[in-house]
DNA sequence: AGATTTTACCAAAACGTTTTGGTTGTCAAT
DNA sequence: ATTGACAACCAAAACGTTTTGGTAAAATCT
């Protein structure tokens, strides 16, 4: 069935059908009801190819997915899963186009967006990490590419989606508090890392709140992927004070490390000693015990880059979005109340 | 630049220009090359939707991934990331679309094909997981539809590639024998799942070759994702068998509970006794002591399939990849020689 | 009633390829 | 010298849409 038939059946001109579903004005509310009923009737489905081709519009997506540097351990390389997957889920409902490249190193990354534009003729794409002076940036204006980015800059204006890493750790003293904690370790990565430094702020916005102090003996930082170090820094904490009875962990790597550590000095977790974290694929089924921790929907925030990606109305210069955290209880907080 | 504008440079006519590409015989040496030339001079290439659309042809691939299921955990989607990463290797060095679609059912996942199929035009499919009286196989044949499976069928003749699962403990044998073991306990999962049934058929021919006995009291099976209960029988096995040197894990979940079970006993991994899994995200980066493990390249699974794919040749009725797995050696099995 | 605007439709061109069905010229065989 | 085969090219149609630039009829205004 092409539009052709349709048209014939319905006594119509290919032009008017096509306008009936475009949902253009000069078609009658009559008809274009008509037009639909068959369309659906008939099982017809405009040929993404040719529409493609006359409109000159592709309303393909494009993502670059970076499998070096931090993306480097696979583990890592789950937030793009479901980032896609969240994407996925609204560029189903429309008839959109995705194109998914993987990139090896920084110039293959570089030459997979201008594969997908000068290539596949995208016009909109979804970038992330952006840095203060990024070449994607550059080129993607220059060749009016419409954009959003996974991820907030200062200096630079554009549409983006972020995960709210500063409201996390606000939320989990929130959490911590309201069990009747008012003393926490943070085991933090550096800070050199965007995300990790506004977890540390996060975490003082909470404490602020609550008007408890930060203890600079409580907060410390650990590799980005080895649980042994933060095993360590664990033991020493525990050690070293022994009314903790409260531990923050920044990563999924870290919090295997605390959870060693517990093990070793006999203490139970979500008894003896609380352990919360942030969420991830291990945390969530694979640590014994299991651990509460706070989690960002990055499905959503997926579903949510499509959605203005796609819309991009003129009027909006930049549109964006900021994905709300959540706890997820499993009992590695004890209640002191 | 497109196809008219490069004839015109060349003082050929489109039709020449697309057949010299397209590596017809019937143009010259010679003018391939100039073809060639210009065409990577001007920076030309084919608007995948014209062609699409003029040779009905569709040099789409589609893929789906369910999200339900077994592939409900995080942990096992990574498996798809990697296939897909090998996929999008072979894809983009072509100039060939890639849908790739999410599912939350079976029912969602059977409707993903048919949109594939009836509305995105896709004509190229690669299934996976299939099962004896599969309704896909069925709609894809029907439907004229060029597919490729990841995984085999004994009852139906079709293109696929696969794991080599029976391979892959017949070359842990292979492993441990080679650094002296002689006695092993193998921690597998229900013989329900295929791969677990050849991971113990492997297991067996890998005995077998070195004349060495199974020991029914050896074997257990263990959940799928609960690494509690393999902790358990780990404990269980070392404390009956003290003359026990060596035990293989099947999964990664397994093999972390078999490691806080040696860690329990104050066995240290690598030295009192040796452990070897296979390999998996966790195992890769998180485990404390870093395990033995064997690989299965997924990544060369995707690139075979779409090669596969998009070649079959009317000749090859069936062609079909089986990727060789890989010990990794990280030390957790000691040499005994 | 005539002029103007609005509504509802359409014919034809355009998008950039591939494919079909040729033609022309060269060479070898008769 | 004619014939047949072959090599190397090409004009035009086709693919299924969207867009452009209309037209005819109905509705509204003077």
């Amino acid at each position: 069935m092409n539009i052709i038939k349709l048209a014939k059946k319905l006594k119509l001109s290919p032009t008017t059908v096509s306008r009936a579903l475009g949902g253009y004005t000069d078609v009658s509310e009559a008809t274009r009801q008509r037009v639909k009923n068959f369309a659906t009737k008939y099982n017809y489905n405009p040929n993404p190819y040719a529409s493609n081709l006359a409109s000159n519009k592709s309303n393909a997506v494009g993502f670059v997915i970076p499998l070096y540097g931090l993306n480097n351990n696979t583990l890592n390389q789950i937030s793009y899963f479901k980032f896609v997957a969240g994407m996925s889920s609204k560029i189903n409902q429309d008839n959109i186009l995705f194109y998914m490249l993987f990139a090896n190193s920084a110039e293959e990354e570089m030459d997979s967006y201008k594969k997908l534009i000068e290539i596949n003729k995208v016009k909109n794409i979804i970038i992330h990490n952006v840095q203060t002076d990024d070449e994607r940036i550059d080129y993607l204006t220059k060749n009016k590419i419409n954009f959003v980015a996974w991820g907030r800059s200062k200096k630079i204006d554009y549409p983006w989606v972020d995960l709210d890493n500063e409201l996390s750790t606000e939320l989990i003293v929130d959490h911590l508090y309201s069990k009747g904690h008012h003393k926490f370790a943070f085991i933090n990565v550096s800070e050199k890392y965007n995300f990790a430094y506004l977890r540390k702020k996060g975490f003082k916005n909470g404490l602020k709140k609550y008007s408890l102090k930060f203890y600079t003996h409580l907060y410390k930082t650990t590799s980005l992927e080895d649980p042994s170090h933060s095993k360590k820094i664990t033991l020493d904490l525990l050690n070293k004070n022994p009314d903790l009875k409260c531990i923050i962990c920044s990563t999924e790597f870290s919090s295997v490390g605390a959870i060693q550590a517990c093990t070793e000095l006999g203490k139970t977790i979500g008894k003896d000693i609380s352990l919360i974290t942030f969420d991830g694929p291990v945390v969530e089924s694979l640590t014994n015990p299991q651990l509460s921790a706070i989690s960002h929907p990055l499905e959503e925030l997926g579903t949510n880059a499509i959605k203005i990606l796609m819309h991009s109305d003129k009027k909006f210069k930049h549109s964006s979005y900021l994905v709300t955290p959540k706890i997820i209880d499993r009992g590695s907080v004890q209640s002191l109340i």
